[in-house]
DNA sequence: ATCAAACCCCAAACCGTTTTGGATGATGGG
DNA sequence: CCCATCATCCAAAACGGTTTGGGGTTTGAT
């Protein structure tokens, strides 16, 4: 590996002390010999080790990811791959390392713990935050900082998190489709024991009820956000006695299944029924080119996992700070996918 | 954060010495203190301190992934949240942590030197080589335990690879499209300056050399793969004077676009126009349901993460080892998406 | 010339483990 | 009874950095 500290003090004729004091920018040290430090450094090819420091400074410089795997659906979820990605990019930026652990859910609590106690991290990310998910309590127990990408209700002591606002997206979008005339609205959405899962559906429900029109048990599905599921969804919606018009959608994903669903049934996106879906912005699933394909509400999990990141070093650097929170907003595209109700078609023609 | 050995050691009347003895399983020590020492830790919830150990062992007890952004495309690879969570329950397994950097093409020697230099992980897994990939001697110089996931032509030393049989994953799924009678296959293919596209390309072409059909360059598209990139590739290429009746695609979600443009011209999938897609068998983007939609050349992304991450786990503890090679091979799954080629309609009609 | 304050540098302790090189006492063969 | 062997344990030295607590030299004011 590389060049050590001491060795490099001792070609220099100098202590480790100050060599280290120079490269660390600390004012007791002449500027000609920092210089003659750094130069060494560079050119000898010198890096500090990373385990040796961080003991010596109690500071692991590397922050965690948990990324849970249900059990029962074997699903990674998709957005990871982004939200990583962003945050890969702040903690770059700042020098901090990035370790992922991949671990079934009912497994979770125990990870934590070890990479608490094994102090391999100064912080740590909560993803897919549940109702009252016990995580938030532990970790608040273990004393460490951490950041929940989401929130998760029903947890009333402060925590820091980073949310879109899901509930207000979705109303927004179910209200769109109502001022279009559609009144039938199926939604598809992901995993209802997720909580942005449950505010999409608040944000949903609160709209129909706004405008006095009665929620249809029929019209409302709630499964893992796959092309499959989304395309059966909507299958068996359109295959109702009173078919939806419209269809509010959780994921790209799933809206991709349903405009399959659609076009197997003969109908035309934009025309026949509209479709608005949540869209992550994700880097491989782009929605259309130039123009959006689908009309949707828009925050890019890239940016988030940048975002959170970025909070997430600011509290390791100021334990004392009070929980941190941030609330995006959502866009709405206008895209392709949304046209006025068509007439109602009266059944006793 | 959690107690000390030291002080583990102190509250039952024991050197340091013989206390991490006992709970590393060393013989020299009773089984009575043995069993001591092992009830106290658990009890008073010892964790060895990660840095602390791996300073003191010289092992970092980590693997490093380092994924790569292309400037230009900025796009995330939606294979790596697979191939991680595959790697993640092998690393998981063996106590191994992972760590990950997400890093611009350009300054990737740079993170590399910096993981190795500064001790941070005992290997490295090298995702989506290219032709002659700088990176593998890089490695191989640096004297790091590394695994390729996939190969690099035109690099001779030897090194240590996964990959899948592309080139015969690809020619097989040709000859199977020649053998329902298409003579103009559509290829659409990922940017091929990625070692795995090359290699699809020339399983392609031998394929078609080998029954006496010329490739047209028209037919051939290589591009980032994503959606939109199927879809108007498909969509150009139904528009020649000549079309393709079949194509070959390199990924589910170009295939999905390449299916969204036929659905647009009008095209029935499987009787109309064939597809034949890669079949990464992503957790999130699964190929249909009971009975496959596309027929697809299938392999296992998270699979070949954990093959992979076993392969490395095993270089890293037997150092002398010679590099290790692993060559899948791809299935064939029948779907409902080819058929025979539709009777060619004569121009002159 | 004197003395305090800057300025620069260093030796040594420390972070929490593992590992080396004994030390101690019990055991057992001759 | 003596001495080698074995079974158990421990003190101290690593590992590679940072940080504490000085210690010489200059500098500058008096």
């Amino acid at each position: 590996m590389g060049i050590t500290l001491k060795e490099l003090a001792q070609s220099l004729g100098l202590s480790p002390t100050t060599v280290s004091r120079a490269l660390n920018g600390y004012p007791e040290v002449n500027e000609d010999t920092r210089w003659r430090v750094m130069e060494a450094a560079r050119k000898l090819n010198y890096r500090p080790n990373t385990r040796a420091k961080s003991l010596a400074t109690g500071r692991a410089q590397a922050i965690g990811h948990v990324i849970p795997i249900s059990d029962q659906h074997e699903i990674v979820n998709p957005v990871f791959a982004d939200f990583i990605a962003g945050a890969g990019e702040s903690y770059a930026r700042a020098g901090y390392d990035m370790t992922i652990s991949v671990v079934a859910d009912d497994e979770e609590a125990q990870v934590y713990r070890d990479l608490v106690g094994r102090g391999s991290v100064d912080g740590l990310i909560v993803h897919a935050p549940r109702q009252m998910d016990p995580r938030i309590p532990l970790l608040r127990d273990l004393g460490i900082p951490f950041l929940v990408h989401g929130r998760s209700s029903g947890v009333n002591q402060p925590y820091s998190w980073l949310d879109i606002n899901n509930r207000r997206g979705f109303a927004r979008a179910t209200e769109f489709l109502l001022d279009l005339g559609h009144r039938r609205i199926g939604f598809v959405n992901g995993i209802e024991v997720m909580d942005f899962a449950i505010r999409r559906r608040s944000g949903y429900l609160d709209a129909l009820a706004g405008r006095g029109v009665r929620a249809d048990p029929a019209l409302m599905v709630s499964a893992e956000m796959t092309e499959t599921n989304g395309y059966r969804a909507a299958r068996r919606m359109l295959a109702l006695p009173d078919p939806p018009t419209a269809f509010l959608v959780s994921s790209m994903l799933l809206a991709i299944g349903v405009r399959h669903a659609l076009w197997d049934a003969g109908l035309h996106m934009g025309r026949d029924v509209s479709v608005i879906t949540h869209d992550d912005d994700l880097s491989y699933l782009k929605n259309g080119d130039a123009v959006p394909l689908f009309t949707a509400t828009r925050s890019s999990i890239r940016e988030a996992g940048r975002q959170s990141a970025d909070m997430l070093l600011d509290l390791v650097s100021n334990a004392t700070e009070p929980p941190l929170t941030r609330l995006l907003e959502v866009d709405l595209i206008i895209g392709e996918s949304t046209g006025p109700a068509p007439q109602r078609q009266k059944d006793s023609a």
